[in-house]
DNA sequence: CCAGGCCCTTGATCTGAGTCAAACAATGGC
DNA sequence: GCCATTGTTTGACTCAGATCAAGGGCCTGG
């Protein structure tokens, strides 16, 4: 796989996602040194991987435009979507444990990386305390969303899941700036399925069913949330007796 | 609830989990340094929690002796066994991203944990790099663990999951001095049913199958294992074809 | 503009696991 | 040592979601 490096000089300190990638809270002072250590960025065309199973782990990796899904795969080839990771999102901490990544990151449209070379972050954050923090707690942030996740697989009915994963998807594009109503999804209703521990034609149904019940509306990739509580009732059930 | 605070001075140096757990890998002189970090231990008797969701977040928790579950809990009462925790393993991490935990850490024999200041852990490992590799290992190696929960919860039938739950208790004891074979399970049918997605019913049936493939024995909460390779063979089934 | 491949939807049927129920075993407190 | 409580097993039945199958729409590259 060829990669296309970007040898563009480019700065954190002047980047539109700096409020919601890694810089967020540094002061200016920091942030300028955080500028020393993200050197490059990289694309990933669509459909191809930004790292796979068993490559070395070097970097971390923050999304910058595009759309990402890090999956897993058994010896058997079954495989399971693990997350799906938007703008000013983090992928990559999956290699730090036994320098060699678990995972196989995948661009699900055209995509921009800035890479973060871990090293060089470490070194950062032995001199800056808020990056250090900042550090721990985005890989604390990818626990509990793990966490939840397993709540998911675990406990939640295909509605609730499906539902849930829109509200998830709705709320983090609405953080970024877009609608808090409608979205386009960027992955096929098979990944959807893989991620929420369902097949595709489940994942299908479950949408006609929400169309039906005037939650939402779908053409293709296109959704218009309609019923956001409608949705909401769904993933928790209103207690019944109490 | 009351704690039980031990304020025995207590020595990672002098600990013989040492290698098991965070100071792995240090030099004794970082080791002695760790020790002033490390000051208490707290007793957690059985069936209570060392931290719930929603208190504040201060350190994390080495277990030094005893048997944990974690799990997380929908507004609706539904919850979901994340993880089992023994002996050297870390527990706590989900609280540093918000400050507070979002999980139940609780107690499933009487244990004792090692306190960790999240705090002087930053500190200290702001002066050693290699405490502070090792502190990032440790969090990317629970999210590696997570998702393979989730390739488990997403996509195995039930005999595959109790197979592999089984094979990994196993593994992680044997890596403790314990037997390949024989295992005493220290939670209940629901809660495995839980940390696997399935229900106490299921579990109790497909341990029953397990003993009449001659796989295993199993007395209440005592199994032993007669045949790893055949659980092995239930969690990877050889490929058909190929 | 057309062809081919991918993706999506929907129907019919099947099945693994859930639910409900009952009985039994182990454990801890008195 | 006995009773109450909690945990476990097993059976019968049900059902949510998987599987199998067919048809249709959309996008892409030539």
């Amino acid at each position: 796989m060829v990669m296309d490096i970007q040898s563009i000089k480019v700065a954190c300190s002047s980047c539109n996602l700096r409020e919601l990638c890694l810089p967020m809270g540094l002061s200016s002072c920091e942030m300028e040194k955080l500028d020393n250590v993200i050197s490059t960025r990289r694309r990933i065309k669509r459909g191809t991987s930004l790292f796979n199973t068993g490559d070395r782990f070097t970097s971390l990796y923050a999304v910058r435009s595009g759309f990402f899904k890090t999956c897993v795969t058994t010896a058997d080839g079954r495989d399971q979507v693990t997350g799906f990771q938007m703008t000013g999102e983090i992928i990559g901490m999956d290699g730090i444990v036994s320098d060699h990544h678990s995972c196989d990151a995948i661009a699900l449209e055209d995509a921009e990386v800035c890479v973060l070379p871990f090293d060089k972050l470490e070194q950062l954050s032995r001199e800056f305390s808020t990056l250090q923090h900042h550090v721990h707690k985005i890989m604390s942030r990818e626990i509990v969303r793990d966490h939840g996740v397993m709540l998911l697989l675990g406990s939640m009915r295909a509605e609730e899941r499906l539902a849930a994963f829109l509200l998830n998807l709705v709320q983090r594009l609405h953080a970024r700036g877009f609608s808090q109503s409608e979205l386009i999804l960027r992955m096929t209703r098979e990944e959807i399925g893989s991620y929420l521990g369902m097949k595709l034609e489940t994942v299908s149904r479950t949408f006609s069913k929400f169309v039906e019940e005037g939650i939402i509306e779908v053409k293709q990739r296109y959704v218009h949330i309609k019923d956001t509580q409608g949705l909401e009732r769904i993933v928790n059930p209103p207690a019944s007796g109490t």
